[in-house]
DNA sequence: AACACGATGGCAACCGGTTCCCATGCGGAG
DNA sequence: CTCCGCATGGGAACCGGTTGCCATCGTGTT
């Protein structure tokens, strides 16, 4: 009879006043919920939308000026664990606030990341998250920025999530959280426990988050007096495989060292599990400390010596910031503190 | 001179028509690409679409029936290993195919996931995914089957995925792995090492995916003729937390047991901690195998014996069967396999 | 009984695009 | 030289909502 099942969700306002006997503007009042409606006319409109089960179209209502604000995030791998915990935090302080979230992972792909914030500059979101490191060029200083420009004369919002800031001027919030200062604090310890020589695994070279523990590392022997051979610096990337590949190949060559800092948590399983295949115990025979204080650190045997990054907290903090920026509040630049969780995995130096 | 700068974002159509000296309508179609128009007013256009950094709003050419399409997906807890990898399989597959991805973590709280799916509907996303395991109750295939209903009918489509089916009828697609399968055959695996006494550290009893796979250790051991001693069976959640509780609470009321099997690689990893704090060695004194086969698996000491199960692929298959359903393809119903990864957590029985 | 006023609800304009349909103007063919 | 047709671009309707403004109607007041 009535092709009220039928094709019910695709019912428009107009279906709706249609079967309610009144106007359109009625409906799209009785919806609201502040003007002014008769009860009658109410439980009728009410009732129509119950029966064809209608469900006003957001994207109709956000062109008309009233829609839920939509903000989106990118990162390169949603898989890496310190990442899930920042999308965590990104996604629930968004809801928290009413907001929709899109995602996007690049896959490090520098085009998908323009692309995207193109897209997301159409989509009118209020705010365009990046997260994680990169290498700090002129390039990306400048591709950074223009992005910056075009979504803040758009009314949206760049935030910086553990990426280079652009220098003064650039219309961006950044958080980022201090690499140097944990790394640091963590040789600091390792240092302390009485080693020399203390083999690093860094990221890629020219990756800031890589580049800033490096310092740390550094930092932490000159102020103890000590001169790190250079030879104990190696990079790789923030993955699991390459920690393996680079404790393997840093164990067949011969290199001397009796501690070692992985730059990630993930870099440090993987050079574990080369130092155990390698029939050596830690951390009897060599002390090992990662960075990041993922869940698993906790598991790993020994439990890793580490320092923990509050990434969901980050994840939170930016999109508070951003959507929270007023006139009177304009640019942040928050530096998050970190501090070294000590577990099993570093011990004094033997002998 | 031009207020070219100062809110170049907010310009619409018109304002770019305008300064070229031609129609809206000349504007979208110089845009659009297809339809002709003259060399000469192309260029002036496209130059003041750059004057103005112009670009059209996607939510405007969403209502007028050419945007880009969404898809939304749900799931528990982003930072969960196993659906974070899902949750890359989607975006990517996503992403491959023009679709921008909406993504919303429920903490397992169903008037989220109600109240979300409802927007979607609103939001016209062409499909929303549902990740991961649940209770199957009557009132769990109530609301499903409504949420499905109602996206159906508005056109869009719901995916459970490695969620519990609805019965026959429902206007869903379904992609399971095989829980039963995979935790037999592992199972079998660890018996058939001589074991005899395996104790399994299962997730909530009324979970679909803790309850597979404690069928499939079930009917392992009934394949061979055993008949598990039903205080062996533990149930917790699949957290790491949860693995390292029970664990301990089986050693400190001397449960007797020679294997483990932990319904998750989470679990296995707090259970193996505790079983290190309890001064016990895997696999020699007791063996340990998990399930999810999570990259880190292999970096635990000793590496994990595990089911491997292609979420990623999961992640995708999800997305591709629900878009590229048509009339000739009506709903879907697959089931992945799985493969236990053998390492060395689990070892022959000893003496 | 006439009048004022508040409560309701419809009309139409608008949000920012797309596209159908038609008018114009140009060039080439007969 | 006239006629025809195609290339080009404008006008207006439409997508699905919201909202300002105004007409109407019922009721309380004097």
């Amino acid at each position: 009879m009535t092709r009220k099942s039928e094709d019910a969700g695709r019912s428009t306002i107009r279906d709706v006043a249609a079967r309610a006997g009144v106007s359109a503007s009625t409906v799209s009042r009785v919806l609201g919920g502040v003007y002014p409606v008769s009860s009658a006319t109410r439980t009728r409109v009410m009732r129509a939308v119950r029966d064809l089960d209608y469900v006003a179209d957001a994207r109709a209502k956000a062109i008309a000026g009233v829609g839920t604000p939509t903000l989106a995030f990118v990162l390169e791998d949603i898989t890496g664990p310190s990442f899930a915990h920042m999308a965590y935090g990104v996604e629930r302080e968004a809801r928290r606030l009413g907001h929709l979230c899109l995602v996007c992972t690049t896959e490090g792909d520098v085009q998908h990341e323009v692309e995207f914030v193109e897209m997301m500059r159409a989509q009118r979101a209020a705010a365009v998250i990046l997260v994680g490191g990169s290498a700090d060029t002129p390039e990306y200083r400048e591709r950074t920025r223009r992005m910056a420009d075009s979504l803040a004369s758009a009314g949206s919002r760049l935030v910086l999530c553990g990426r280079p800031p652009l220098g003064p001027g650039a219309p961006v919030t950044v958080i980022e959280y201090d690499n140097e200062g944990g790394a640091y604090a963590l040789v600091a310890h390792v240092l302390a426990q009485g080693h020399q020589r203390v083999l690093f695994l860094g990221g890629a070279s020219d990756h800031t988050t890589a580049q800033g523990r490096e310092r740390g590392y550094l930092a932490a022997h000159r102020a103890r007096g000590l001169d790190p051979d250079p030879a104990l610096l190696l990079h790789g990337d923030f993955t699991r495989d390459a920690g393996h590949r680079l404790m393997r190949e840093a164990l067949k060559e011969g290199l001397e060292f009796t501690a070692v800092v992985a730059a990630t948590d993930m870099v440090a399983a993987g050079a574990l599990t080369a130092l155990h295949e390698a029939g050596l115990d830690v951390p009897g025979d060599v002390s090992l400390a990662g960075y990041d204080d993922i869940p698993f650190a906790r598991d790993l045997h020994p439990a890793l010596t580490t320092v923990h990054v509050p990434y969901e907290e980050l994840g939170r903090l930016a999109v508070r910031t951003a959507l929270g920026r007023t006139p009177e509040h304009p640019d942040e630049h928050l530096l998050l503190g970190t501090h070294v969780v000590v577990r099993d995995s570093v011990a004094p130096l033997a002998e």
